[in-house]
DNA sequence: CGTTAGCACTCGGTATCCTCGATTGCCAAG
DNA sequence: CTTGGCAATCGAGGATACCGAGTGCTAACG
């Protein structure tokens, strides 16, 4: 596709360019280590490679920086399998080896660990309940007319809301409602309890109905944490392009579904306008899946420009998917 | 302290600044209704209020734009009591009347709420879970172990914690230990329950420390929703400030300090420097507390620029503090 | 004595122009 | 095919000039 010296010219430009945020000139390319070349003939190659694709000058008369397409060819063809420093892989063991209590605690703490390792935005999608067996159910009454339902998953993580109930209802019936939930969904998951089953009793089966539908808005509300995004703000220059990332960021539905979207496609890293999120089009996305016992259970990403350091990022972001999911397997 | 015209002119100088974001000239005020003088006039009594302070001039020859202490004088002397206009007030009144399930979610769309209103960064400080009742303890075991201790509050909040269990522990002890935690702590608020009494059963005593620290761990978390972010990028011309502006709201527990200490301190206002975080020395912070039942359980605000919409701000959190905790009581 | 018109002065913002340097494309020689 | 040389390009940055909004001061006025 790309011969050898193209390949070289292409990746020293991304790696100086991502270096220094400039425009690199042949002259810098001819001169950096590597390729023993004059600077004319890396302007000629560079030509080509703008021809093709690889690389655009933002005016005459000034360096190369890479377009979408060259970074893709970099990533896919160049990025050295990142190995992590020493020093961040230290961090993240002490990390994940310290973290503790309430896993959403833990998520948020993972964003802002994914920030300060990469100096970006990050972002974590916890596990969906929906795929998590169900440990325990109550019922716990807070008023005459209203209780909580607390949920109680295999890994730790703790659902409740808050149903209205009908009518006076009695301890009794409550608690009898209490046991038939029980029984119908311990041991099930939450994808799995359709529908719960009919007892005959009216008032029971009113308050399944509730239960039923605070146990779908349970499942359906994801967990996003999202760190640095203050990053954003030293990424670019542009003072408009941070209004619209930021602006962007905050509405979690569309960070969730961007996220969800790339690791559905099996790809870890988006490139510019490869999401599809238009306002996020100067930004790359790098994610990577959170597996606990070979099951998918949530994601790890983080966001930033286009020129971003890719091949740090995706060390970084795997090495913390993979401790995270060790770790939630652990307990 | 300052005669009416002073006081007239001052309030022209802010009203005019806050719409216009440019420092205002004396021949403005002069022409702007009200004050039936002659710009020279104006430019007299500006003079003055800048000699005390109320009013400064980025540079001769420009106009004059309020200081802090403008800014203050306006919001205790001069701001019309906010009325609410109809269309926001009845947006409020649906927000509440449509807000539902968990109480989490909830105050998170309450700051979002407060964004769209007021177009500012919003802030919503949950209720401590310290002063709440508890309704209900449990533990669920999650793995030989580990369990999960979960506390319902009268209010309906959920919080949860893990625990590590020692060497196999029975279900019988895990029960006993149970039901003499509950016995403990079901009536009581987390801050009375200082220390859980001995039993003598020496794995159910080492099972309560574990609780007694993951209920000291719940109840020095503070639940902080920051919303609307991004309005700070729209709301400040100069990037750097944007970064730390940004920065600092992502510390939570500086925004925390920061509400808390407002609201102790009785006010509901802070101008500028007047909240000594420096950072944020070109924000104002306006805040409410969150009553119910006559107890102090949260506080909402709205952070922006000095030269925010006060009347607006002071009038649309006084309503959204009003209404949510109204609301919070209703259950 | 407070108010006002008049006026000289200030100074930031914008536009214009120019220079400088980085970089390119091309060509002809190696 | 590579490379040195060279004219051409174009933005960044600096200098200059101008304009206008706005000020402070002073003298006249009621």
């Amino acid at each position: 596709m790309l011969d050898d010296r193209k390949t070289a010219i292409l990746s020293a430009v991304v790696h100086e360019y991502i270096a220094t945020a400039q425009p690199v000139g042949s002259s810098h390319i001819a001169a950096a280590s590597g390729i023993g070349v004059s600077s004319a003939t890396v302007r000629n190659e560079m030509a080509v490679l703008e021809q093709e694709g690889y690389l655009v000058q933002p005016h005459t008369s000034a360096g190369r920086i890479p377009t979408d397409k060259g970074y893709r060819f970099f990533v896919d063809h160049l990025a050295a399998p990142g190995r992590v420093d020493e020093a961040v892989s230290r961090t993240v063991a002490e990390f994940f080896e310290a973290a503790h209590g309430r896993l959403e605690e833990m998520l948020h703490q993972t964003s802002d660990l994914l920030t300060r390792l990469t100096h970006n935005a990050a972002v974590v999608l916890g596990p969906k309940a929906e795929a998590t067996v169900i440990r325990s159910v109550q019922i716990v009454r807070l008023s005459t007319s209203s209780a909580t339902v607390v949920v109680v998953f295999g890994n730790g993580t703790v659902e409740s809301e808050v149903i209205t109930l009908g009518e006076d209802v009695p301890d009794t019936t409550l608690n009898a409602a209490a046991v038939h939930l029980s029984n119908a969904m311990v041991g099930a998951t939450l994808a799995s309890v359709g529908s719960i089953g009919v007892t005959g009793d009216r008032t029971i089966d009113a308050m399944c109905e509730s239960v039923a539908a605070a146990m779908k808005s349970i499942s359906s509300d994801a967990h996003v944490f999202v760190g640095g995004a203050s990053t954003v703000a030293e990424s670019f220059d542009a003072v408009d392009v941070v209004r619209q990332v930021l602006h962007t960021l905050e509405q979690q539905f569309v960070v969730v579904s961007l996220v969800r979207d790339i690791v559905d496609r099996g790809m870890s890293v988006a490139i510019g306008v490869e999401h599809g999120v238009e306002p996020l089009s100067a930004c790359s996305v790098v994610v990577a899946p959170v597996i606990v016992d070979g099951e998918h259970l949530g994601s790890v990403g983080v966001l930033g420009p286009t020129r971003m350091n890719y091949p740090q990022a995706l060390a970084t972001v795997d090495m913390v998917s993979n401790r995270l999911g060790r770790r939630l397997g652990e307990r």
